[in-house]
DNA sequence: CTGTTAGCGCATTCAG
DNA sequence: CTGAATGCGCTAACAG
């Protein structure tokens, strides 16, 4: 058990900038010239080392490298939920900006934990990440530990999130103007009994999404009335709402002795799952019920029938996102926070439009 | 501009163990000794370290940390696609169990292009993860620098991939068996003509899933015509096939003088795709043309009508890849290379029964 | 053009 | 029970 450094033959671990040295006959910091490119180095030396490194398979070690430069190549990205297509779309984006300008990515999900959100925001904090994009839901204990973040200068940037306590660059659609937009079409095709489905009241008035819905409603002189608006159970806390969700929430409003005439859902899927429930009633749609659903998942052409619904342009905020970290984290941009914002667009198909023909 | 560190005041980077150790008055060992919970410190000194922690709100440096023991707590894992709804699921279940065991996840795709392969395990390797999780496809170079990792002791599991090069645990499910099942159920049902959509013959000998669709309609007697095994263009990889493909590839089918009665999807979005582009041409599910997709997402009950699949146990996968992975890593298992294999189930759905009313 | 020195933040020796 | 020394792998700042 000879204490100094493996001698060749052994299947050794990583090989370090020394072993390349020795093997190469020049002294370490050559190497790091070498790896790096930077300063002069002889081609005669530069060819000897890069013969060592490529025979041993060197790779310099990033943790030791940034050890020494106080700084990593590495975002953290915290997302509510992976299995939700827009975090999934999100994330992708974000990243394929990031290992453009060769930074990788920690990928943390909450799941609606508060203790994933503060194990994964630890973690970020531990691995010295050089900045954070953001996607989920405020939470107090998050906010403070993002406002940890910011006074140690972390570059943060969050999408879709509230206008909140945290001062960092945001990126956002206009979900208010969305659903705004998706009311007034549904008004507009003569409905006047609209319910929203995919979060119960008091998540609800945390999106923006649900505000339009309400301040549309409001302003064409309509009430939301309680009972139309139907998510989730109360405790099941402020998570992505998904099909069986919207299948739940719909047979719930068929139940009531007023039923509603046309719904905005709250993303796809939740309008999908209501689409299945509303046929399962032997409703057919859009002419017993109209549906409205947001996101413009790639699904919603397909379906039967195709889905109206509000697109958010999810992509584009992930590559502004991580192009706005990436000039904080660079240096580039200074001082005041930016926001951005994007547009929402309605998108009509056919679970909207009454058909000339007697579809379904 | 002293050199010296921080006097307290200024807005500091990130404390370190010394800082502590200087406002608590001991030694920095002894700090080392509170955070890890390691060796006896007298519940006096413990108390006064800990009051500087929580003051100047310390966070051990996981880069400093893993330089010194020589191993992270961070694992690589390795998807196709994270917008494939299959990869989301994976990627969410691997974490899930990593969190339990105080690892975090650095998340790659490789989005079909080998650049991004390469890229990826690299910095995988620059980082020294302390093990892999891959569940992409084969690739030539990405086999090779799997190698270089391997050769370094370092932990792989495969997810659904072939039992190839690569000597490393390995989880599956059984795909073949899957879609033979669902062959011999669309042939019990009286089908003739089965096509494959979602992969082109090329690529398609890659996928376990395409040799139980052959070697079904072998055993019975069936033949494979080329014309009715249609993906996406030659040249765009092998990627997850999407809905637009499942559409095109049905499109194309219908453009036949002999069509197919019944079709395998590659999954269940190809198969979503190929459901709207038949019902635009105003042939009937299952009547005209009975559909079986592949996954089971959870989307696919909620269809018009309900899919008919194969289920593959996939957050199965990857909470025993996880574990199989942890395992290897903390030494808790060493030597051969273990492989699991998940069963695959047909759900019936009604996409293929022949409904007694004529439904759509 | 190349080598030497020193230190990033932490934890494993080994002494008190 | 606590402290001092040492080095993980790398590179900035100086020599030569």
């Amino acid at each position: 058990m000879a204490k100094t450094t493996t001698v060749k033959g052994a299947v050794a671990r990583h090989p370090t900038l020394l072993d390349i040295a020795k093997i190469a006959k020049v002294a370490p910091m050559t190497v790091s010239r070498v790896i790096n490119d930077k300063g002069y180095v002889s081609a005669e030396v530069r060819k000897r080392v890069q013969r060592a490194i490529d025979k041993l398979e060197y790779h310099p070690n990033a943790l030791a490298r940034s050890l020494k430069s106080q700084r990593t190549h590495v975002v953290g990205i915290l997302l509510p939920d992976i299995k939700n297509p827009f975090s999934a779309e999100l994330a992708g984006s974000i990243q394929q900006v990031l290992l453009e300008r060769g930074y990788s990515a920690f990928i943390s999900t909450t799941e609606q934990s508060v203790q994933r959100e503060q194990a994964a925001l630890s973690a970020f904090f531990d691995h010295r990440v050089a900045g954070i994009v953001v996607a989920t839901l405020e939470t107090k204990s998050g906010d403070e530990a993002l406002e940890r973040f910011i006074r140690r200068g972390m570059p943060i940037v969050a999408v879709g999130r509230e206008p909140g306590l945290a001062v960092v660059d945001r990126v956002t659609a206009n979900h208010w103007r969305g659903a705004f937009d998706a009311v007034e079409h549904l008004i507009s095709l003569g409905h006047q009994r609209i319910a929203y489905i995919g979060a119960s009241a008091p998540h609800a008035r945390r999106l923006r999404r649900f505000e339009g819905f309400c301040d549309a409603l409001h302003e064409h002189g309509l009430a939301a009335r309680e009972q139309w608006i139907v998510g989730p159970a109360e405790d099941s806390g402020p998570g992505y709402s998904t099909l069986a969700d919207g299948y739940e929430a719909m047979q719930r409003l068929l139940t009531l002795s007023t039923r509603p005439t046309a719904i905005l859902a709250r993303n796809d899927f939740t309008a999908m799952g209501a689409m299945s429930a509303a046929r399962e009633h032997g409703l057919a749609i859009p002419n017993d019920v109209a549906i409205v659903g947001f996101d413009n998942v790639p699904l919603a052409a397909f379906t039967t029938p195709p889905l109206t619904t509000v697109e958010q342009p999810t992509a584009e905020q992930g590559r502004r996102a991580a192009a706005m970290l990436l000039e904080r984290i660079e240096g580039e941009v200074e001082g005041e926070h930016r926001e951005v914002s994007f547009d929402c667009r309605l998108i009509v198909r056919a679970s909207t439009q009454k058909a000339a023909e007697c579809s379904e």
